[in-house]
RNA sequence: GGCGGUAUAGCCAAGUGGUAAGGCAGAGGUCUGCAAAACCUUCAUCACCGGUUCAAAUCCGGUUACCGCCUCCA
């Protein structure tokens, strides 16, 4: 039984989906206006992991991410580029598709974007207006926060409490036309020169909360299974998605709530985000470091744990992965002469690591001790890969399981370095180090050897012959 | 001030009552002409104080430290 912890009771809870075999899950997706950073792909990779393991498990997926690609910091970053709103986002969003496609995330069954979905928000505002939880003033909309009476119910706070904070940031002139400084904008009037669509309420522009609960809705329906996102998102953003959406439709809006962690850099562990400015982009750093390396970092911290952005990090996961890697490789090379059967011992134990793995994971997606499964599988299959003789069926069965469990958490274990090596020249010189090892030329024997590492090419002595690999 | 999170070996990190998983790094060893890869061995009493219990990292009370949300933010 798969039990996730929902940030709305504070506990786990064993995971029932509204429809048998089929999870239906909205997760936040970025503001547009830049390239990602690494906590952007911290949620994306957190989500597309959880993703993968609902597929493993064999539930179909109904995965919905939004593009925000409507608001200030985009109609900023347009006037600072002197282009329009539309291009900026253009922009970013191919770069979000390049930057999560390098990291292996796949992509939602559905991207949609605000801007493309402006009648259904109107008309979601004009319900709330009917329905007394909204209120024009001067070509804004906002929420009447107080008229719903569970508000609070997900960041646990107290409204009045609320009301002491947000009284200290009445200073703008939009405060001033709110009936209740804890109201939020539903629908914000145009000024001069911004980008606008007509509504009742005159040119305007969505407001931020209002597209999440309009597209949740949309492509999920008024209840769905999950909704994900940062746990910086939880109060407001989800707070009044929730006041929205459940005032709408009087229906429960998402069953279970799941936020992710954020990445700190730093020896202070400062929490990274774009206003301290402290941040990395994905766009960059894959310039300089594997992206599946990143990818297998965040995959392994379970979701809602911090992770820390640090080298010395990265250079473990480094480590990890290639231990992966080469497990995976140890056992591709012993397909050539693998004789026919199986061995029912190591089938044996290969159960009881896919057991270990999935009751691991089904505890929260507790991606620690589910990788350490897998790297029991590592081991086992090293073990194994080593005896003199060893089983086709065994040695296949192995390397399927490893890059199964591996795909997982999003990494793509494969042998094909031979395809992209196996080149005549290197094949050559390998051939007259050979020739030199059987003549005990060791000095010239190691300087074939040394001469192919210059080039990044490792040979590898095996009892089965050699072998060589990319560095 | 309100709400929440975290504290386990050099590092990452499991573990919710019975005498501390796993990984990285380190040390020693096996294999190898030497390497590489791999394997084996080795490496902690769990922030602090007090309590409950036959027994606590795990429960209760208290203390300390760090972090986050309450304002745009994954």
């Amino acid at each position: 039984m798969l039990t996730v912890f929902n940030t709305l009771t504070r506990q786990k809870e064993p995971f029932k989906p509204l429809t048998p075999g089929v999870v239906k899950m909205y997760v936040c997706g970025p503001t547009v206006y830049n390239y990602i950073h690494i906590g952007n792909a911290r949620s994306a990779i957190a989500f597309d992991t959880i993703r993968r393991y609902f597929e493993y498990l064999g539930y179909q997926v109904d995965y919905v991410s939004n593009f925000t690609d409507v608001d200030d910091k985009l109609i900023k970053r347009a006037a600072e580029d002197h282009t329009t709103v539309p291009k900026v986002a253009d922009r970013f969003i191919k770069a979000f598709m390049a930057d999560t496609a390098a990291v292996n995330i796949e992509p939602a069954t559905a991207h949609p974007r605000a801007s493309e979905n402006i009648p259904e928000i109107i008309d979601f505002v004009k319900t709330l207006i009917d329905k007394g939880y909204a209120y024009e003033a001067a070509g804004d909309v906002y929420y009447r926060t107080r008229k719903f009476k569970n508000y609070g119910q997900l960041s646990d706070q107290r409204i009045d409490d609320l009301e002491v904070g947000a009284s200290q940031h009445i200073t703008d002139e939009e405060t001033k036309r709110k009936e209740d400084p804890i109201d939020f904008a539903l629908w914000k009037a145009a000024k001069p020169g911004e980008i606008s669509w007509p509504s009742p309420w005159g040119a305007g522009r969505p407001g931020w909360h209002i597209e999440c609960s309009v597209m949740s809705t949309k492509y999920l329906g008024d209840t769905f299974d999950i909704h994900g996102g940062g746990q910086d998102l939880e109060f407001p953003h989800h707070e009044n998605e929730i006041a929205q959406s459940e005032a709408k439709t009087g229906k429960k809006f998402a069953n279970y709530w799941l936020h992710n962690g954020f990445v700190t850099v730093g020896d202070d562990n400062e929490k990274m985000s774009k206003s301290l400015g402290n941040f990395v982009t994905v766009h960059d750093i894959i310039k300089q470091i594997d992206p599946q390396v990143l990818r297998f970092f965040m995959a392994t911290t379970q979701y809602r744990r911090p992770i820390q952005y640090t080298q010395g990090n990265l250079d473990e996961a480094a480590n990890n992965l290639e231990k992966l890697q080469n497990a995976y490789r140890n056992l591709a090379f012993r397909l050539a002469d693998a004789q026919p059967g199986s061995d029912a011992q190591v089938a044996t134990e290969l159960q009881r690591l896919r057991d270990n793995f999935v009751t691991a994971m089904n505890d929260d997606f507790n991606v620690q001790n589910g990788i350490a499964a897998v790297y029991e599988l590592a081991k086992l299959a090293n073990v194994y890969a080593a005896n003199d003789h060893v089983q086709q069926v065994t040695v296949t069965q192995l390397k399927a399981t490893l890059a199964e469990l591996a795909s997982v958490f999003g990494v793509r274990l494969t042998s094909d370095d031979a395809d992209t090596l196996a080149d005549a020249d290197i094949q050559a010189l390998i051939d007259d180090r050979e020739a030199a090892r059987k003549a005990k030329d060791f000095a010239k024997a190691d300087q074939i050897r040394d001469d192919l590492k210059a080039q990044g090419i490792i040979l590898e002595d095996t009892p089965q012959g050699v072998r060589f690999r990319k560095e």
